[in-house]
DNA sequence: CGTCCAATGTGGACGGTGCTTAGATAACGT
DNA sequence: ACGTTATCTAAGCACCGTCCACATTGGACG
């Protein structure tokens, strides 16, 4: 049940594309990722209101009790949606994190592509956070190699922290995301617009905040007292 | 309507005071705050799902539709629960910057006071947090004066930051809010549990991650390039 | 190839929700 | 004393999450 990348489910899915539009089957073919995608259709253009489960499986096409065939509950299907959001959050960060060619730089860049993408998926970010805090957990995603979690922790290493302190590498890295995540949630109150504007746009106001800040900017090796 | 603190409320509540507890009259006498203080009741005992309309009449013995007499919306209640967090908020800062005899360190016991306030009220402090990103505007009691947001800038001025330098001021100022929202929000998952063991309970596990950003910590001077 | 089964989808129902409207009641000013 | 106005209730609407019994289907197995 829900192994949605299965070569059945495959099979079903190219089926289902098969038929012309108005082809409506009994079965779906593909009605987990349907689901999925559906609600963060919802959720992007009509904000985290209107995501309901019976307008997900409307927009589904599908009877408001068939997702309970594939989501126990209506936060499953959000917490899968939220998945979705950590992975491609990784993606971003990765990229991020590669497109710094200085090692050093690397970390301020990590946190301008977090920013960027929770700015760029303003509900999605929320309701990425809202599962994890909800769980009093890191996200799944977060805990895997090359989730964005190892990409801050390697960054940090490359950029001059001791590895073999875990305490201090721990620290860095909570603190990092603290405020990455302080960032994303308050970069778009009204009040900064001024600041923003004198800075010469977001991306700058978010450089210029992150910079404020020991991890981030240029002053990366954490101090030891 | 909804002067809350005028004479005549006062003398309703007064009125209502003195019936018994089964003395129910038509009218309330100060259904406002009555309100208000059921869905924190509501809130903390059972959490955000719970707080609905509904249910913040009933637990103030009243019809479901009375409430629309004092508020427009529901999201009007909330948003009254959430500015009576803010100004507590306040308060809570006030004193944990009074209680910091060196100004130097005074920056660090805002942050601490700030954390603390959103750990020992969770769900207010998601409620408080949540209207504000709503309107995307910082909290209406953020503005006034002897708010938490001012008693930053004043601390930052007194830990030797010029404040004739309006944007340095304002960058330290967010930044220094952003980190704390971070740590107020993500100080609760349980990845973080062997850390705050080994650093001697939460307190201290605030303490070290707000200490690795340079606003707070002991060099809270903004470097200028 | 036929038959059965498990997976998947439907329709309908239940209690709960936010909100509106019409009407009852009480407090207040004149 | 009386009418005005604020406040509260009752009833109802549309929607929600969830569960149930039942229909349909595709695939496994004989």
């Amino acid at each position: 049940m829900r192994e949605t990348g299965s070569d059945t489910a495959l099979a079903k899915a190219r089926k289902a594309t098969d038929d012309g539009p108005a082809g409506r089957r009994y079965h779906h073919g593909d009605l987990s990722r349907a689901l999925v995608a559906a609600g963060r259709r919802i959720l992007e253009a009509e904000g985290p209101a209107a995501l309901s489960l019976r307008a997900v499986a409307r927009e589904a096409g599908v009877s408001p009790a068939a997702p309970y065939h594939h989501f126990k509950d209506k936060s499953e299907l959000l917490d899968a949606v939220a998945q979705e959001g950590w992975s491609e959050l990784g993606v971003a960060i990765a990229k991020g994190r590669a497109a710094a060619g200085d090692p050093r730089t690397a970390l301020t860049e990590i946190g301008v592509a977090y920013v960027t993408f929770a700015r760029q998926n303003p509900a999605l970010y929320r309701l990425m956070y809202h599962a994890a805090c909800d769980r009093a957990m890191m996200p799944e995603h977060a805990k895997e190699a090359d989730s964005g979690w190892s990409h801050v922790a390697e960054a940090l290493i490359e950029a001059g922290a001791d590895p073999n302190d875990e305490r201090e590498m721990q620290l860095a890295q909570i603190a990092a995301w603290c405020n990455a995540h302080g960032v994303a949630e308050m970069a778009g109150f009204r009040e900064f617009e001024p600041l923003k504007a004198a800075l010469g746009g977001e991306e700058a106001f978010v450089r210029a905040v992150l910079g404020h800040v020991g991890i981030f900017g240029r002053r990366t090796r954490p101090r030891h007292d």
